[in-house]
DNA sequence: ACATAAGCGGAGAGGTGCTTCCACTTAGGC
DNA sequence: GCCTAAGTGGAAGCACCTCTCCGCTTATGT
């Protein structure tokens, strides 16, 4: 690739981000069906090999394409992001705040039963992934107001703190081994129980909370859990 | 080792089950207590190497008196359990059956989350553990029996199942990441929301409950969550 | 059609953990 | 003190995963 620009005709191409030629484009769309699906049954911890197997590529392709395995987590769950984000909207937008409040948990809660590595990639996320970061700021901003709508409401206790969505998000998250069906319908019930607890009558003046942990979304990181 | 046996007082020794010289017997204790460090630190996926060198010996002299890693897990969390069948038996004895089923609770999830591991050994059990079966039968035997005492009183509401004490643990499970304060602090959190949950006047009978998941404790099993 | 850069796959280097083998050391009965 | 079986540690054989290098293939503009 020498400097010497006397012709650059050749490697133009759409010169875009996805200045790739077709063949590879089409097999860059192969590596990431392929990543979504192994991520979802296996979790974020599949063999890279495995990914590539599954996509009908080398391992070579793989890497090429997706220098490291967060790049292509990034990638991957980025639609998984966006519809994680409209939940929000869609809570934000519903005229009944706690209807609101609770879709939101019952949604991401089952989201992240449904599709294992999901809240790995949400919320553990690789510190320095740009985007997660604005979207977790995004949604952090989004949870405390739904937190303070559903307050204001007379639905949700007073003592229920930002922080506690979090935990919800951990709690659900021990849930989510084994099949499917089976942690859905098992965290379908925990979600209904907290959902009770956070009720503002169900609030015991004589019986108060543990004070809450200093959680924040990003305390899932070390999401060394087995 | 020839048949003959025509002087056996060699061999002899205690002859008992910890027929070991002196020196191993020291060496296998050894072997426990930094297993026990490692498995409460690291979680129960320490490498074998790491204990035997934490423990001064050889990982030789590990694998000979622990040729599995479930064998050493078992032995290592044999008092743990003590501990737990001690919890149950403590709760099963207090005359306010609604105090001793939530203390019951407190302090199996308290011990879940100081110890990593813990749970991974007494529920996630490995399945031929003969011991463990046993105690997990008798655990079985005294939550049921604690779910009943507590019904009875009129403090646990009808639609509780025991199967969602598997689900505190699962739920509890998840948020035993982090350092251990955070997570202690988490996990009393947690538990004391569901805690009011499942008392009898916070049922909502406008609003049941999801049906309970098909969860036996051994459903903790498949201990994949990452 | 052809030249050329882009793309490709597989082999293999390097690292980590599990488990076994084997030559050496040592406890402990005589 | 001696002898022997019991015990020991380290090295080596596997298996698995990550990531890179390199010679071959193929799309694409002219």
């Amino acid at each position: 690739m020498p400097a010497n620009s006397s012709r650059l005709s050749h490697a133009a191409a759409p010169a875009g981000p996805t200045g790739l030629r077709a063949d590879a484009r089409h097999n860059r769309e192969r590596i990431l069906q392929a990543a979504r699906e192994a991520f979802a049954e296996l979790g974020i911890d599949v063999p890279m090999a495995a990914i590539a197997r599954r996509a009908g590529v080398g391992v070579a392709t793989l890497y090429r394409r997706f220098p490291t395995r967060e790049s292509l987590v990034t990638e991957v769950f980025a639609d998984q992001f966006a519809a994680c984000a409209k939940t929000f909207d869609d809570a934000l937008a519903d005229p009944d705040a706690w209807r609101g409040f609770r879709t939101m948990i019952e949604k991401v809660c089952a989201m992240q039963v449904v599709d294992r590595g999901f809240t790995a990639a949400f919320l553990t996320a690789f510190p320095d992934a740009i985007d997660y970061e604005r979207e977790r700021t995004r949604a952090e901003r989004g949870l405390t107001e739904l937190t303070r709508r559903a307050k204001a409401a007379g639905r949700l206790r007073a003592d229920f703190e930002v922080a506690d969505l979090t935990l919800v998000l951990m709690a659900n998250r021990g849930i989510a081994s084994g099949p499917t069906e089976t942690a859905l319908a098992a965290s379908r019930r925990l979600v209904a129980y907290l959902l009770q607890a956070f009720q503002v009558d169900h609030a015991d003046p004589a019986d108060p909370l543990p004070p809450p942990a200093p959680l924040g979304l990003d305390h899932l990181r070390n999401a060394q859990v087995r």
